[in-house]
DNA sequence: TATAATGATTATACTTCATAACTAATATGT
DNA sequence: ACATATTAGTTATGAAGTATAATCATTATA
């Protein structure tokens, strides 16, 4: 019989991305796509996404928060935090309690079960990013820290603009 | 006169996101979205966005490719690249041509105008990251592309299934 | 006290990203 | 050769993320 033609897994194509690959926000932002989807799987288990999780952290480290306060901590908008805040709400994981000084704000707190579900969340998310970075030195590690923190802070971004 | 209530810019309020920044993919996730924002309008003037810039450039690199390796090289969709080289075939960036030994494929092919194009945008977006990054290190630098590409190829993410 | 501003919400639209279904062309199996 | 399956590209469509305008209740301001 005639030697079968091994093409089974479609063979990736040798494309070049050396053009791309000179940036580091090409690497930057591969990484964080995979990363997202990474931590979104480490928590789904928990009924929590990243978002998710990151509004129900700041509930649960500053009790007492506004929801205004609260969009603008994560950097999203104040209607589409409703929404995240009605799903932890209705399972039961933070309340929304008037504040008596001034009763249009709402003073999120989280309930017991919250605290609960975002202290294993943190483990998990925190396991997970220990194995992500398992082989990368503490020195590397900082270096990304700060090297993120001034693409952040803009170091040189907009001057006298 | 009473001393008057210095309110004005709405002072950001004290929020502790001690929680969050203790994960590296808390700062991946703001550095990349301030960066992406950033290339995003350092070429808009040209008329590009970083996804079509990125698939310009690909062409331009890479002529003769086709738009189910583009789409792979790119980590997209083939429906949505569609659009994408639309744009650029309609703007006269590029050009599908049929291959002869295959005539469902389209070779993409930039053209002289898009090549002109991609140089202008890659010199825009390399002197706006070379402005993001004016104070880092070249070892940091490394140290950056070190991690993320541990990241992006799962140290440990998903061993045995 | 009338007017403006604020906190939260609703409605909505736009963008991004993914899937299913379709057409045309090529490859495969008997 | 001919039926069947596969592939390249496209179209249609839906889900998710993100942004804006408008509204209601409440508080601040002139």
């Amino acid at each position: 019989m005639a030697k079968r033609q091994v093409r089974e897994e479609a063979e990736p194509v040798a494309v070049s991305d050396a053009a791309l690959t000179r940036f580091l926000g090409y690497h930057l932002k591969r990484a964080q796509t995979v990363l997202m989807g990474d931590m979104n799987a480490a928590i789904a288990p928990l009924g929590l996404r990243m978002i998710t999780y990151s509004a129900l952290a700041m509930v649960a480290e500053n009790p007492g928060l506004r929801q205004s306060h609260l969009a603008d901590a994560l950097s999203i908008e104040r209607p589409n935090l409703v929404v995240i805040l009605d799903d932890l709400e209705e399972r039961g994981l933070i309340s929304r309690d008037r504040v008596p000084t001034d009763r249009r704000a709402y003073a999120l707190m989280p309930t017991l079960a919250g605290r609960k579900l975002y202290e294993e969340a943190t483990a998990a998310v925190a396991a997970h990013e220990a194995r992500m970075l398992a082989g990368v030195s503490a020195e590397d590690r900082a270096a990304v820290l700060r090297v993120l923190g001034a693409i952040r802070h803009g170091k040189g971004g907009e001057e006298h603009g």
